[in-house]
Formats: structure tokens, sequence, C-alpha cells
DNA sequence: ATGTCGCGTGAAACGCGA
């Protein structure tokens, strides 16, 4: 079962590369980030043309997730639990079923984390920064509860963490940005090391494999940019890891997202 | 040194978020 994430920055404006992409990648499972757009203008019929479930968090202008499964799929939650208050739509988990008969279902999340920039306005800490790091500080007991399962999943999404210096093309240009903060990086350490498996580091832990490439200042033909986004597997799920790997090729395209997508191979059994 | 997108508003250019 291939399970990717990629964060489309709106779906709509992004529609043909999606497409284009679900027909040539093929993937089972996808993990949609940064919809911008209300669940009712979700394009429902161009995906489902493709063999398509898919279960829509939307919000206008701003966020939204997605999980679009081959399979039949049962959604469990649309949102993050731990703050009723917190009205932006960036979580939506699912369980889908197996691809074969009697194969086992696999758990997933679709996460776009709080960016958290700036982290300091008018010289004190900001508001984004404390809602990104409380965003992070939610997901680690909600991962641990999971865990407690036993069930195979995969946390994947933009999580807007950079985890190490190895991530970011210039640390040193970066060490004050949100997506590289200790702070941030502290917290995200914590989830994973609740046991959980960086697919691909786990499989490509050489340094400087990056996943987002800012519009702006050619980052992308000079290759400057950050591996922020990411597919953490549970023990059950990691015991099936077979593959995974960065799809650069969308990134390159006309019209393309500032994100390209990362997928998984779970063996089948 | 700078360089970009996408959205909403409201009718063109701007503010916001990233």
């Amino acid at each position: 079962m291939r399970i990717a994430t990629w964060n489309v920055n709106s779906v709509k404006a992004r529609l043909p590369r999606v497409l284009e992409w679900l027909k040539e990648a093929q993937p089972d499972v996808v993990l949609l980030q940064e919809l911008k757009c209300m669940e009712d203008a979700f394009p429902l019929l161009e995906i489902g043309d493709l063999g398509y479930n898919a279960a829509v968090s939307g919000q206008k202008t701003y966020n939204g997730v997605a999980i679009l499964s081959k399979t039949p799929m049962e959604i469990d939650l649309r949102a993050l639990p731990g703050d009723p208050e917190d009205e932006q739509a960036r979580y939506v988990e699912a369980v889908v079923s197996g691809k074969k008969k009697g194969s086992r279902p696999v758990r997933v999340a679709s996460i776009y984390l709080p960016n958290g920039n700036p982290i300091e306005d008018a010289g004190g800490p900001s508001a984004k920064f404390a809602y990104k790091l409380r965003w992070l500080e939610r997901l680690i007991p909600h991962a641990r509860a999971l865990l407690k399962t036993e069930d195979a999943f995969v946390l994947g999404g933009d999580y807007n963490v950079c985890p190490t210096d190895d991530d970011v093309y210039d640390p040193a240009a970066w060490r004050n940005d949100a997506l590289c903060r200790p702070e941030s990086r502290t917290r995200f350490r914590e989830l994973v090391y609740l046991g959980l498996t960086d697919a691909i580091h786990a499989l490509h832990p050489e340094p400087h494999h990056y996943t987002y490439w800012d519009y702006q200042a050619g980052a992308w033909p000079k290759d400057q940019g950050l591996r922020i986004d990411h597919l953490l597997l549970s023990p059950q799920a990691a015991d099936r890891l077979t593959a995974s790997g960065i799809d650069k090729g969308p990134r390159g395209k006309e019209k393309a997202s500032d994100h390209t997508p990362v997928w998984c191979e779970l063996e089948d059994k």
C-alpha cells in the first residue's frame, strides 16, 4: 500500500497538477494539506473519477486537509482533540481498508501543523508561535493514545518542523524561523521518541533531502529547500515499511505547489 | 540586494498568510 502526503497550496489552483500526479503515481492513500477551500468546493467529482474516496475537513481561504483512499475508509476525527476552541481545519483521521482480501486496515491522519511565524511580535513571543507549540503539545498525547491501540498508523503531513540542521539548506539563516526553532524541534522529537518512525529518515539518512522550496529567490533551481513534510509510522506500520521517497517531479512543473509529495510503501501483509 | 504565490475583497490594488 502506497501512502503519500502533499501540501498542494490550494486544491483548486492545483487541480490539474494533482490529477496528473494521481494518474502517474497511483498512490493508494493520499494525505492533502492546504486545500484553501470549504468542503463543498472540494473537487470530489474529478478526484472521484480517478477512483478515490475522500474525507475532507475544509475552511474558507486558509488551511484545509483531506484524505484520499482507493479503498473504503471510515472517518474517525475531523479535528485534533484537546482544544474545542480551535476552529482551524488542520487535522483529519480515518481508517482505510487494506488492498487485498484479509489484509489489515491502516489508520492515517492528514496533518497541517501551524507555521508559527513570526516567532515574535512587538518584541514579545507571538500568538502564532504559541499556537504552533500548543498544537504540537496536543498531538503528543493523541499519538500516545493511538500507540496504545497497537494499530498500524501513519501520521503524515506538513509538520512545518525541520527536525535538524541537516534538513535545511542554510541553518544559520533559518535559526530564528519557527520551522527550525529549538522549541519546535524538541516537541517534534518528543513526538517521534514516543516510538514513531520517520519513513524518509529511516531509509534515507543522508542530509539535505528536501520537501519544500520557497517560491521566492529561485529556491527551487538552487535546491535551497527544507524537509518539513513527514510520514511518521507506528511500530506496526514501520514493520511493514519497504520503501519511501520524495517525488520531486511535481515541484518542477508549471504552476507548482511549493511542496512536493512524500511517499512510503507498506507491505500488504 | 532582490526575486513568489493564492485568496478575498470588490472592481485594482492591497493585506494576509506562507
